[in-house]
RNA sequence: GCCCCCAUCGUCUAGCGGCCUAGGACUCCGCCCUUUCAAGGCGGCAAUCGCGGGUUCGAAUCCCGCUGGGGGCACCA
């Protein structure tokens, strides 16, 4: 464990809180990931909270696929999913204490009157930050009621003051209040701004350790202040780096797969995918790169968790992925496979068969699959009639007399195989191969492409043994025929 | 401009004052496996621990400064 950090072993109750703008991001992900796993280690509970507030940006769509996706990594939660836009009766109930005690006040400043406040403030050199005026006049005030004007509630800071976040990762962080400007708790229209619904919500949740990204850092002490005023202690606070594209800038979608979605539609399986993300920004030692689930709960520490933001490697991600289902049991895997043809609309696209077809497939893509994405480009060939991939013809036709040779010599052995199995389809070939006394790649190469048209594909001899000797052999002269036709020609 | 955070191989990281001539993983490069291709095995390249000062017998590890990177600065969350 890192000095002086301490870690969580008590039952914690914590949340994570996405508002539904959009998918789920990988760093959104993450932070799940280590809530959750937060509360599955102590033996906590582990809050689902919508912070829907901004209704113009929030949708229903938006937050279905939020859970699903939440579903999909296997992150289940214990309670909720509360949304804040059903919660405003709590916000206003809230608001109205904080208004008894003058803990905020009624601001009429205009957005020009806002904006020449924090410009001046800039040119000055100093935080850019806001302070109402609250010595208004009853005059003045009876004047902008009649223009129709509504105030906002702004919360008065304590100026001089001081706000320390003792951070969990962090150690003490020190907000000087001359550089918190007045928040905006309750807009002019009555609803509440996000300070205020999470800090309640927080509070009334009795959540007592938040873990969140660090971007939210600054609104921290604000939420700290506005329980204070309402009497309650802030949680504990662990604010996680954040997580970076490959040019070290805020993992967005412009930067590839940057969505647990995306993941998914990839054809990474879960497990691997909560092993990268719980990886990035934690670890557990200095050797181990796999966990299970139960070893990620029973492992996670919180008190691990790095200080610096980490970038996001899709590649890695596709490496574990790929030993993950290398090293699943067989009927797993073909299960797996099936369940992402069918969701991904594969399987509908090809035919009445398709499904059996995938069946056989299986066991010969198993070990060379990174993602299920990449199905088609090895099995393809599987659901259509010899088609020669562009690439792969000019493969034969570089040196068509040896490619007829190999085709030919090969063919010759398949034809009167007996039995016509795999080992016997594996033997019957390295046998010729021995007595052309090529290499491997020479002879097996025009043989695999004769019979699945494609550069890259599943291996010789499973992919003949899949396809029985008619249909193999049958492919096979379809090729020589052609072949002979490009050397008749030249 | 102001506030906050961060800084070990290209990337993810181990490292808690001597075990570090810095360990692991991914990438990349070789070789092996006479089953090709994006499998597997073995090996290699790769960090003067951002820079400069301290503290100490001894610093990647502690302190200060600098530089660099990131985040935040709404009646968004």
């Amino acid at each position: 464990m890192p000095p002086n950090r301490i870690d969580v072993t008590e039952p914690v109750r914590v949340r994570f809180a996405p508002s539904p703008t959009g998918s789920l991001h990988v760093g959104g992900a993450r932070t799940a990931l280590f809530n959750w796993l937060l509360a599955r280690h102590t033996g906590g509970v582990f809050v689902l909270r919508l912070e829907d507030t901004d209704r113009e940006r929030s949708t229903p769509e938006s937050e279905a696929e939020i859970l699903r996706a939440m579903s999909w990594l296997g992150l289940d939660w214990d309670e909720g999913p509360f949304r804040q836009s059903e919660r405003d009766d709590v916000y206003r109930a809230a608001v109205d204490r904080l208004r008894a005690s003058g803990a905020v006040y009624p601001a009429w400043e205009t957005d020009e009157e806002l904006e020449a406040q924090r410009a001046a403030a800039r040119a000055d050199k100093r935080a850019p930050v806001v302070r109402g005026r609250r010595d208004w006049s009853a005059e003045d005030v009876a004047r902008f009621e009649a223009e129709g004007r509504r105030p906002v509630w702004r919360f008065a800071v304590d100026v001089p003051g001081e706000t320390v976040i003792d951070d969990l990762i962090r150690g003490p962080v020190r907000f000087d209040h001359a550089n918190v400007e007045d928040f905006v708790v309750a807009r002019s229209d009555g609803t509440p701004t996000y300070n205020l619904a999470a800090a309640v919500d927080d509070v009334e949740m009795g959540i007592s350790h938040v873990v969140r990204g660090e971007d939210h850092i600054s609104n921290t002490p604000k939420q700290m202040m506005v329980m204070r005023a309402l009497g309650a202690e802030p949680p504990v606070y662990a604010h996680i780096p954040l997580i970076l594209g490959s040019d070290k800038k805020r993992l967005s979608k412009r930067h590839g797969a940057a969505s647990v979605e995306d993941l998914e539609a990839d054809g990474v399986l879960a497990q691997p995918a909560r092993n990268a993300l719980a990886l990035l920004g934690w670890s557990y030692d200095d050797k181990t790169t796999t966990f299970t689930r139960d070893e990620l709960i029973e492992r996670f520490s919180i008190a691990r968790v790095s200080k610096s933001p980490a970038v996001f490697d899709m590649k890695k991600l596709e490496v574990m992925n790929g030993r993950y289902m290398r090293s699943l049991p067989k009927d797993v895997f073909e299960e797996e496979l099936i369940a992402y043809l069918r969701k991904t609309g594969y399987l509908a696209q090809h035919g009445p068969h398709a499904e059996a077809v995938a069946r056989r497939s299986a066991p010969l893509v198993q070990r060379k699959l990174s993602k299920l994405s990449e199905f088609d480009v090895l099995a393809g060939w599987m659901f259509r009639d010899l088609d020669f991939e562009p690439e792969a013809w000019e493969l034969l036709a570089a040196d068509v007399k040896h490619s007829i040779q190999a085709v030919g010599g090969g063919l010759g052995r398949i034809d009167a195989l007996e039995p016509f199995d795999l080992d016997g389809v594996k033997d019957a070939l390295q046998d010729q191969l021995h007595i052309l006394g090529e290499n491997a790649r020479e002879f097996l190469e025009p043989i695999r492409i004769s019979v699945t048209g494609q550069r890259v594909s599943t291996g010789v001899y499973e992919s003949i043994a899949v396809l029985g000797r008619e249909e193999a052999t049958r492919r096979m002269r379809l090729t020589l025929a052609r072949l002979s036709e490009l050397w008749a020609a030249a």
